[in-house]
DNA sequence: ACTAAACTATGACAAAAATCATATTTTAAT
DNA sequence: ATTAAAATATGATTTTTGTCATAGTTTAGT
């Protein structure tokens, strides 16, 4: 069993507020474990016992429309928590997650987490402070959504992408995202997103060699998207 | 100045938590004021230095897009509280508050606000439940947003007007909202959203009589909607 | 290395939605 | 009460996006 003082998740999230014996603690009752790519951590509805810190790998959060297909609803990093609104409301989660990439994952039961949160003021206040930040992405999203078209959220979507997750030495993104998953993010049929993404290869904003995606012209991009 | 004791916003929001001696410190340091249809109680930007507690009427919670449209988020009704998200956040506001009707508007400043929050857990605890569910609220909107085309948004948005804002004794939608408004909402062209009102008309699911919205046939819609 | 399955790509077409134009009706201000 | 402005309505058209079909490519499992 590893000690937390280390870990990445203490960089990112409400776990930088626990004190040296706090961490202990933490220590002593999380359980750490590999996800692999593709495997579900939670499933829409699942009642969470705890929640989980990101130690390593990216995974989605998605929902089930009742058109069958899914959406992702947002991509959470290594460092970040999950299950943080699904233990405050005390209901099921709302969405799945499924990882994107192999993980490591760390697993922490409700109760030590409801400890810290009624012990520790400054760790409530940063678990609310997730949630506010992850309520102002979603607003934002929502707004996205319903105001611009795909070729522009498409642009936004490469863009979030190279920000958030980086490149490669060559150049290309570093989260490898299926087309299935590019659009199930923008809200669009497969075939629109493969088509525009090919659009974008021809007129020079990005280049596609395999699955690679390199952005080229970062400026119309972001012009692109607005 | 009126005693919160028995104000609305205590059935509904985090205030429910203040105890006799609070709620007087609360009455003591509010400011209550009329809001007119069509003003601004915030806007998009704004630095917040307290919250408003929503006596009477609804207002709306809207984004200004990059295309020059204003997106409607989320609709505010009497008894619940506005601005918890950048209290918390220490943010100004993501979103602009617009009142779709006369309002009365209690405002709170910061600091009380604060002192309830360390001081009181099952308040905190209540204010960050509000926010939980926003979060929870806000993915399931983009989620149809993304994933349903125009017409089933625009049957759920008029079943979603029905059922928490009810109907006047002919039936009517009670929350008077303009076609524009109602664009806004479901993410269209206004002309669009003109169009399949009428269509909706024509089809006997709904009733247009002046600006009244009646919902004929909720079944028929709420399958529609999915 | 081979094969099936999954993924990517593209064309043809259909459907959905936006835009532009123009009436008509309603509302608000004088 | 009159008039201008705003809101609603509808037609015509274009653009965007989705669907279906099919072919090529990549990936994973034996």
């Amino acid at each position: 069993m590893s000690k937390c003082e280390q870990c990445i998740v203490r960089e990112f999230s409400a776990l930088k507020a626990l004190n040296k014996d706090e961490l202990l603690k933490l220590a002593d009752c999380k359980t750490s474990y590999v996800v692999k790519k593709g495997e579900v951590i939670f499933d829409e509805g699942d009642h969470l016992d705890g929640i989980f810190c990101v130690k390593d790998g990216v995974c989605k959060l998605t929902k089930l429309s009742s058109n069958g297909k899914d959406q992702i609803v947002k991509l959470v990093a290594r460092g970040e928590l999950l299950g943080q609104r699904s233990l405050i409301s005390e209901e099921p989660t709302n969405l799945s997650a499924v990882a994107l990439e192999d993980m490591t994952v760390c697993f922490v039961p409700k109760s030590q987490v409801m400890d810290f949160f009624n012990e520790n003021n400054k760790f409530s206040l940063g678990m609310m402070k997730n949630v506010c930040h992850d309520l102002k992405e979603a607003d934002n999203v929502l707004v996205n959504l319903a105001q611009k078209n795909v070729k522009e959220r498409l642009a936004a979507t490469l863009l979030y992408l190279h920000d958030s997750f980086g490149v490669n030495e060559d150049g290309s993104l570093k989260l490898h995202l299926s087309r299935e998953e590019i659009s199930s993010i923008i809200g669009t049929a497969t075939e629109s997103c493969i088509r525009l993404l090919s659009e974008f290869n021809k007129s020079g904003l990005i280049e596609l060699s395999g699955k690679k995606i390199i952005l080229k012209d970062k400026k119309e991009l972001r012009k692109l998207a607005e």
